[in-house]
DNA sequence: GTCTATAAGAGGATAGAC
DNA sequence: GTCTATCCTCTTATAGAC
């Protein structure tokens, strides 16, 4: 998701610094200038791919959206339980905080989120909905399943796990302290229980 | 905290828009142009209380600090058991982030950690340490009083509670709506046993 | 303490050449 | 698609009058 390489388009290329700096820094922590040094082009240039920083953020936020329901998607279809969904899940807001630099795009953009475009806001709301939806269908598996301890509402656990999983890598940020991550998540990883499913290696 | 009387001198009076501001719009997210709109003043004269936005942004997490410091002492003067001080905090937590329009400072603060001054990320890094010591604490007492239940390790949770606490914030924030706070902080209160002690009028 | 005036730069954006 | 040149506004900050 950080490397680029010199094939890869343009926009994508753009899309990929726009999205490492909001989460690094924030909707209003960088500027054209940032991602023109970073790609090689003039601020100019930029306009060309995305109009205006509105127009930019929107893409940044659509395409984060994607790309999340895809990994949900490939989480599914590697692992059979519940436990293992979630401790997937969990591992992907791991490597997505790398050392405590970054955080999910839809947590940067809250912060600025009076100065975003109502569409904006709109795909945040969306996007989080989008992982409650996944979160409560993991934590209903794992309650049928037996493989997530004491599950009493899927439905309401889901926005308290998202709430953990965003301010585990806030946390992390704030001290630039990886480990502080893994002690907030303690709290969801405590009620997992360990699946050999985990270490089945499966294609793809 | 966000109310000002004209009776209050202009240092603090500039300390409290700049903090109302960068809670609810983060430290990128205003100006010494808002702060002057907002107190009455020109931008030209805040630089005499605060010749920069480096002396600003250190003085206000200063004041957070202290001012979070003196909460958590009322609330330890105020209730005797575990669970009755951290439902107070969680009250406070939630006071704090009104109907989900601002968050912790030093929330607002992590974001723009490249922004800020190596002073500043220290003073967010030693606001977080009181805090995790103020609520390690509590478990410990709350463990020993009978209060909170299935406390093992009140070190390990302390880091764990404090990202419940700010993510829940977050999450209220992200989309403007403060049931998301509660549906998270349930992780929290789920385990404070009711106390008779929270309903004990005491003065101050 | 607060003002006006002003500097110097960053930021978003557009026009038009290549 | 990317460039140079340019515009206008916002932002931080200083000098000096009151």
């Amino acid at each position: 998701m950080t490397d680029r390489s010199a094939s890869k388009d343009r926009r994508a290329e753009l899309l990929d610094s726009a999205e490492q700096a909001a989460r690094s820094r924030g909707f209003d922590g960088f500027s054209y200038a940032d991602l023109a040094k970073d790609v090689g082009i003039r601020t100019a240039s930029i306009h060309y791919h995305f109009p205006s920083k509105a127009d930019l953020s929107a893409a940044l936020m659509q395409r984060y959206h994607e790309n999340f329901e895809e990994i949900c998607a490939q989480i599914d279809a590697r692992h059979d339980t519940g436990s293992a969904r979630m401790i997937a899940l969990i591992d992907r807001y791991r490597q997505a905080h790398g050392a405590g630099e970054r955080v999910c795009l839809c947590v940067a953009f809250s912060i600025s989120r009076e100065h975003l475009s109502a569409d904006v806001i709109d795909r945040v709301a969306g996007f989080r909905r989008m992982m409650r939806t996944w979160i409560a269908a993991t934590y209903a598996l794992g309650q049928s399943d037996g493989t997530i301890a004491s599950v009493t509402d899927p439905e309401a656990e889901a926005p308290a796990t998202l709430a953990v999983l965003e301010g585990a890598q806030l946390c992390a940020r704030a001290e630039n302290n990886p480990a502080r991550f893994d002690e907030a998540v303690a709290l969801l990883t405590g009620r997992m229980r360990q699946q050999s499913d985990l270490t089945i290696p499966q294609n793809g």
